[in-house]
DNA sequence: GACCTTGTTGAATTTCGATTCAACAGCCAC
DNA sequence: GTGGCTGTTGAATCGAAATTCAACAAGGTC
């Protein structure tokens, strides 16, 4: 009837089944059973892979923040021009809209991360990470000519990602005007100051016509 | 034995209370007894007073917004220059440090906005209202010549709020090189380049000598 | 095809916090 | 002072979720 499955996969499962009971259900609101349900599984097959239910939900807070970083890393992986990239990175940093899964769940580590030192860690690790990785584009940029940067690239890189992370909150929180659009439009702002570049992204050359959308 | 007391200051004592107990157990992992424990109380007592402790809990919320949000105003309410109520702002909305109940209370707030309507509309609320208080600050400042803005004081504004919430998370999270006098430079940063105003703070005219502090 | 190992279930048990409530104590009115 | 509110306690009860575990099933191995 239930198909068993091998210790590795079913621990990729329940990972995954963490993030959805925790999306639905809070980081340190949700149940065992809430979890074993997203599985398709009873609490003991759980308790099984995991007897502690914490274990499961840090790995599965270190594995959404892992894909969250390295989607938006692949994203501008074989894009070479800095503007292009920085416009990039700024819209993946951002949730689509209130739903959005991935950062919803690191809204729910911010909250925690005041009285859990592991989460406060895990985040403080994201947010370095990704202030490197605009330091990068901003530099690259700037060696090529393109930006002229207004303060040293930590700073910028700093306020990018603290921008980025706040409005996500904002948009999570459903607020009634700032949605994902107006958030892109404001980090550009700043963005286009700091950089001396207007940052209109030059268009990428459509490899075939019917790949190309609208302007969303 | 025990102080009985009237409704209202009970229930005062309550909201203090419950602030504390958030702070310490998360919003939504507060137990009935640690917010009893933190009134000097029973379970039962507080239940007298707020049948469903959720009311109390919001109340909490509410009231710890209301304090954080009066106190800014308060902070710049006598001072006429922009350049210092602009900067003393800043200031004032960054956590003092890691322990800050204020800022931790906000943070919680948002871990669960995402979930809970009524906390999203609540910090939505926030968000507003000192966007406004930035606004003004700016818009003043435009008009005496002070500042020459570098975008309209909407964004601007929007901005500033964002990195301070954000640099609140971080320092809550106790970013290990990240803290509040970090913030303030990295937020100054923006706000110099958007206001074309260098932000030297002019001194405030010393009352009396001994009243100064060395730069902190 | 009997034998292990491993994953899974479902029901019994335990744990822990919320809830209820009868008794009681302080306070004010008269 | 006595009587009646009102706030508070502490013990009893209830309920929900975690935990345990004996039984069972699905694959793989020889």
């Amino acid at each position: 009837m239930k198909s068993r499955k091998s210790r590795a996969e079913r621990r990729q499962d329940l990972i995954e089944a963490a993030r959805r009971a925790m999306v639905q259900h809070g980081t340190d609101t949700v149940l065992l059973n809430q979890v074993a349900e997203q599985a398709g599984l009873t609490s003991g097959a759980v308790l099984y892979h995991y007897p502690d239910l914490r274990d499961l939900l840090l790995e599965a807070h270190h594995a959404g923040m892992e894909r969250f970083y390295e989607l938006r890393v692949k994203k501008i992986a074989d894009i070479s021009d800095p503007v292009r990239k920085l416009v990039l990175t700024i819209r993946s940093g951002l949730p689509t809209d209130a739903e959005d899964a991935d950062v919803r769940l690191l809204c729910e580590l911010g909250g925690a991360a005041g009285r859990n030192r592991v989460y406060a860690a895990l985040l403080t690790t994201l947010y370095d990470r990704q202030v490197s990785m605009y330091q990068m584009i901003l530099e690259v940029g700037a060696a090529q000519g393109v930006f002229t940067l207004a303060a040293d690239s930590q700073t910028i890189a700093r306020n990018l990602v603290a921008l980025e992370d706040a409005y996500g909150y904002r948009i999570v929180a459903r607020h009634p005007t700032l949605h994902a659009a107006e958030a892109v439009e404001l980090i550009l702002s700043y963005a286009r100051l700091v950089t001396g570049n207007p940052l209109e992204a030059p268009e990428e050359p459509a490899r075939s016509p019917r790949a190309r959308k609208p302007t969303a």
